[in-house]
DNA sequence: GTTCCGCATGAATCGATAG
DNA sequence: ACTATCGATTCATGCGGAA
């Protein structure tokens, strides 16, 4: 779980407006995008998506705090609050976002008294409202999830990644994704071509063929919605690292060198990590302080924003 | 993806009561339940539900047809109109439903316009309303999903298995559905043994040698909630039969030799088959005429309800 | 250098117990 | 009654140490 602690403190005031900010800022308020660029900034989402200009972001790629009420040290936003808490971060969200760009939300929602709770399936609804399109919803298939035994479920062993948009022209880079076929693959054309015989001798389908020669040739194929990768069981000290291989198979989906990424729930840093092996910039905003220095560590970054 | 046709043509008159029923009927206008099981029953849903007592079906299995545009010719609900029309049917489903019982609602919900359809999502939000428990939401993770190749999206390999009951309490045979453990568990069951011979003729460690003997026998693992079926390629008529083996895996699981199961869109009849191979009841639902044909051919029973 | 093995550990959840 | 806390359950993965 990853930690906000504080963020749905109601006893801290709001603080949009930050006096000390260590960058400049323009008339509106906003810094130059330059000064937050490969930064882990430290604060309240609230208080740093407004610094960032506006339409400057290629992709927003975030797992925010799921809600439950685990563990109260390190908080966790209430279920029921969930939507109430996200929407005017997603707001935030949707001005920074270029026209072209993508939003990608890494979330599952608990069971909560013995059902799943709805306040994903409600924010996907109040998101749409809000003049986001709900492009697509990619399942992360963990292959090594939780253990555990219950009477009336199994272990959970995915995660809903749902990609939304600003218009429904976007960015998209399918080419840079692609994998290589494996050999069942081509156990699979081999079938498939003694299916296409058949098909042919009773006359049925006859465009069929045509495909399956096009397919031998190739060697790369695009993959599906679906994506099949382990869980981090290392120790970085945050509780909820994804694997690095999940941001980066989106980042190279929706983003080009040098663009810019941005994760206002970066955590122990996953994001800004896969930015960097794939020569992205990236905007990481975390609240905790702990993984801020994690966060900092792993990107060897020595400038980085503190802003209370 | 299943397909009703006529299911959506508002010209129909909806016939809730069937004058010309070959069964009898009890005073509130149901059948006897010794004459539904193992039927494939042609009729409107909302004409045949009714029929069935009240209480009496201990899981509930559909795949009902999808809203989507592709085939005119075989309709399908409209997904504007798909929650609208599917509440009814549900009601009836509770009505009928053991308290103990399940029901498991595979749908997935199409692009439209480029965007995700909301209905699934919709329909979930009016379900619990309705007084369904969302209970858990398994993911059918297709090996081989529909071929296609779109701009903004990737080929959609997973589909929703939506788990409702009526009650917290309720029905799972967990044993029912385990699965032999990975190859590190081998590996590590082929050492420990060594291991244990070799302590075994040195006689040292009793208490070691009962925690081996107890991972031995356990050779079985629960499963998640994330099936990785293939689906069936092989052409039955229908445009889309799930796999045999995805009903299979919930009957095993949520109900017990000779419990009655029902399946409100059975298409061509592989819920059905299903339960002959597991020695479970079924009754099957279909609106289609051609389906309806499909289906009694392979469950092979001569003596089948047609009910206009 | 490789390979292999042992072990800790995870975005969990339920039910019982305590306050 | 309702909420908070705690123990029990469970398995794929990666790391470190060893052969």
């Amino acid at each position: 779980m990853r930690d906000v602690s504080k963020s749905n403190d109601s006893k801290k005031p709001i603080v949009h407006s930050v006096p000390s900010l260590p960058v400049d800022e323009d008339s509106e308020g906003r810094s130059p995008l330059t000064d937050l660029l490969d930064k882990i900034i430290q604060g309240d989402c609230l208080d740093v998506l407004p610094l960032i200009p506006s339409e400057c972001v290629d992709l927003i790629l975030t797992s925010p705090p799921y809600a439950n009420k685990r563990n109260k040290t390190y908080g966790g936003v209430n279920a029921d609050q969930y939507v109430t808490w996200f929407l005017p971060i997603a707001a935030e969200l949707q001005r920074v976002l270029k026209p072209t760009g993508s939003f990608i939300l890494n979330i599952k929602e608990p069971a909560i008294n013995g059902e799943r709770h709805t306040f994903v399936i409600e924010l996907i609804l109040e998101l749409r409202k809000q003049g986001w399109f709900w492009i697509e919803e990619y399942c992360w298939h963990k292959k090594n999830c939780y253990p555990g035994k219950w009477p009336n479920r199994f272990r959970d062993a995915w995660e809903r990644c749902l990609h939304f948009t600003k218009n429904k022209q976007f960015a998209m880079y399918q080419e840079a994704v692609m994998v290589p076929m494996g050999d069942w693959r081509h156990q699979r054309l081999r079938n498939l071509s003694e299916t296409d015989k058949q098909r042919d001798n009773s006359k049925v389908g006859s465009g069929f063929g045509k495909n399956v020669s096009n397919w031998v040739e190739r060697d790369m194929a695009y993959p599906t919605n679906v994506l099949h990768l382990a869980t981090e069981c290392s120790n970085r000290g945050h509780s909820a690292a994804f694997p690095v291989e999940l941001p980066k198979w989106f980042i190279k989906l929706f983003t080009l060198s040098n663009n810019v990424v941005l994760d206002p729930f970066i955590g122990s840093g996953t994001t800004a990590v896969a930015c960097q092996e794939l020569n992205r910039r990236f905007i990481g905003v975390e609240l905790n302080a702990e993984y801020c220095s994690i966060a900092r560590k792993r990107v060897g970054n020595s400038t980085q924003l503190t802003l209370w």
